[in-house]
DNA sequence: ATTGAATATGAAAATCATTTTCAAATTGGA
DNA sequence: TCCAATTTGAAAATGATTTTCATATTCAAT
């Protein structure tokens, strides 16, 4: 059995919100406990249980890991880019890439994850 | 100036040894420990450098990172999967994986790394 | 071979993200 | 309203990695 609390509908409006973001359990409870009672711990816990739950997304970067909200049905088809420097995601409706993990799949055995990690153009222009 | 040691000799040697694998700074220490005078922290600090000169790549992982050894001449021109259970490497000699990296480059603005994470063949058929 | 300044080592302490512990607070059905 | 099950959150624990710093090593000049 499991009881619904008010810090766990805060945490996951706060992602749903910001599905288009990858955020840090940090970044998420600084902006939480300014308007809430909720506790970093709380926050680490709901995640693992929403990650569990297939409901968010977890990337392990460099330093810490961060955490994005994803719509099964909206996600299930295309591949995603995620950017190592910026931490954002790009949907990638894109046939060959699914073409590709299908290749990748049935002729070289191995599941490619949905994910993909890289460097966006923004980040790349930056370095100049 | 940088000064030649036994010690960087032998994380370096037992790297290449195993370039085939992923190894954790951890698994790296216990094993060279054993015959070795060699503390941990000359570990870290050397991977490090080398990973900053691109001798070794370092993957990040759930709890640590891994190692590897790579040779740049050899891997400049394919792609890498390495599966997230078992650590291991498979070096993808295939057009196109290759094809699609470019694709992305030129159509969708992604510098795609040139590892892609996924499960492989034997864990996949582990979880039964 | 000896000297000495620059550099490297490693044990211990510090850091930092994440998990565990546990007493107090909250939830929701009876 | 009552109360057992569950959740919360502060504080402590954990564990990988980095920093600190006294000591040891390297190597070029003598």
């Amino acid at each position: 059995m499991t009881y619904n609390t008010k810090q766990k509908d805060i945490i996951l409006n706060y992602l749903i919100e910001n599905k288009d973001k990858c955020l840090t359990s940090n970044q998420i409870y600084e902006y939480l406990k300014k308007d809430n009672k909720i506790g970093l711990t709380t926050i680490y816990r709901f995640l693992n249980k929403l990650e569990s739950e297939n409901l968010i997304r977890k990337y392990t970067d460099k330093k810490s890991a961060t955490y994005q909200y994803i719509n099964n049905d909206e996600c299930k088809n295309h591949i995603h880019l995620k950017c190592i420097k910026c931490n954002s995601i790009i949907h990638l409706e894109c046939d060959e890439a699914l073409n590709l993990s299908k290749h990748i799949k049935d002729e070289h055995n191995f599941n490619i994850d949905s994910t993909i990690f890289g460097i966006c153009k923004e980040c790349n222009d930056e370095k100049k």
